[in-house]
DNA sequence: AAACCGTGGTA
DNA sequence: TTACCAAGGTT
């Protein structure tokens, strides 16, 4: 096994070789979009981030035009990505640093990692990228590429296996280049070392590499155990009124959480009298599928969803159909924005 | 510790 | 087709 600065020329220099430099978020010490960069690729692909990413950028080029926007715009922009959390956080962190940091993102990895949103592998990655702090990362590539060379076994959702990677990370990553090695560390996982068919001939640590010495590549990383997705099903309730459609903003927190859906109904609550049945479908979630029976309703007698309540949870909201979303600066969840096409 | 939180591509 | 899972963090 060869030494941390062995294992650190050598993946810096494969990324000098072969690395990818001209993704949109390369070449800038902007800690506000290394930041951004950083939340929008979060259990999310490089390929699906970069619209998202520019048209963000368009819309709030700096972190206090992000802290002035209504949470609706910066929903809408995150529509279609997921993990809303991310961008409710985002938008709150935008807000602290406006109010607390004067509009200038903090330089103190503590204080990076102390905004919402912000665990210690991407606080590590903007202290590095934008500063230069010599930070330690520990994302889903370098914990392949780790586990994999060093044969570190178990599911790194385990505290006691993510302890020993995190060990290895803070071990291996420099003091100096930190920015260069991190980022050849990320690039290395997502490009040669992939999940599955791994394109060891290419990779510079192949040679003391253990999952390849001991043909354990399929194994390591280990999996999250599997569990069966339960199955709810719901009736979402389609009321048109003079060319607009009834939607409501849902709660800040849980599933969609300030995204904007039709009125949704358990399937064992009572249902409007009179209704047509639009065709159902599922949607599939990580962990549940949700079935959908939406409904369109033709009377809205003894329902009272058109009544805001008291709670006001059912908050009205009208919008032209025809136009869609894309005149109206509101968070749609996907299945939304797809059976409201489905409606003109 | 383990559940929660989206979506679309891939095999 | 189903199952897995991609630059994680919060509770």
């Amino acid at each position: 096994m060869w030494s941390a600065n062995s294992f650190q020329r050598k993946v810096i220099e494969y990324y000098r070789q072969h690395g990818r430099k001209h993704l949109p978020w390369h070449g800038t010490k902007d800690p506000y979009r290394i930041w951004l960069s950083e939340i929008m690729l979060q259990q999310t692909q490089v390929a699906r981030v970069i619209p998202y990413y520019e048209a963000f950028l368009e819309r709030f080029p700096t972190i206090v035009d992000l802290a002035e926007a209504s949470s609706d715009e910066v929903m809408h922009l995150w529509s279609g990505l997921g993990y809303y959390s991310r961008a409710r956080n985002l938008h709150k962190a935008a807000k602290i640093v406006a109010k607390d940091f004067a509009g200038t993102f903090p330089q103190d990895p503590e204080e990076i990692e102390a905004l919402p949103g912000i665990g210690r592998s991407t606080a590590g990655a903007i202290a590095a990228f934008s500063f230069d702090k010599p930070t330690a990362i520990l994302d889903g590539n370098v914990k392949r590429v780790l586990a994999r060379c060093y044969g570190i076994e178990g599911w790194a959702g385990k505290s006691a296996v993510l302890k020993s990677l995190w060990a290895k990370a803070e071990k291996n990553t420099p003091s100096q280049n930190t920015a260069q090695y991190n980022q050849a560390m990320m690039d290395l996982g997502a490009v040669v070392c992939t999940r599955s068919k791994p394109k060891c001939e290419q990779c510079p640590l192949a040679k003391e590499c253990y999952a390849l010495k001991q043909d354990m590549i399929s194994e390591l990383p280990g999996k999250k155990p599997k569990k069966t997705r339960p199955k709810r099903s719901v009736y979402w309730l389609v009321c048109i009124d003079n060319n607009q459609v009834l939607l409501h903003k849902r709660p800040p927190s849980g599933i969609w959480g300030g995204l904007w859906c039709f009125p949704e109904l358990d399937q064992t609550a009572p249902i409007p009298e009179h209704y047509e049945q639009l065709s159902s479908f599922v949607h599939k979630f990580s962990h549940y599928d949700l079935e959908v029976q939406p409904l369109l309703v033709k009377k809205l007698s003894k329902t009272g969803i058109m009544e805001p309540n008291e709670t006001d949870r059912f908050a009205l909201n009208l919008f032209d159909k025809k136009k869609q979303a894309k005149t109206t600066a509101i968070g749609l969840p996907t299945p939304v924005s797809n059976l409201l096409a489905s409606l003109s």
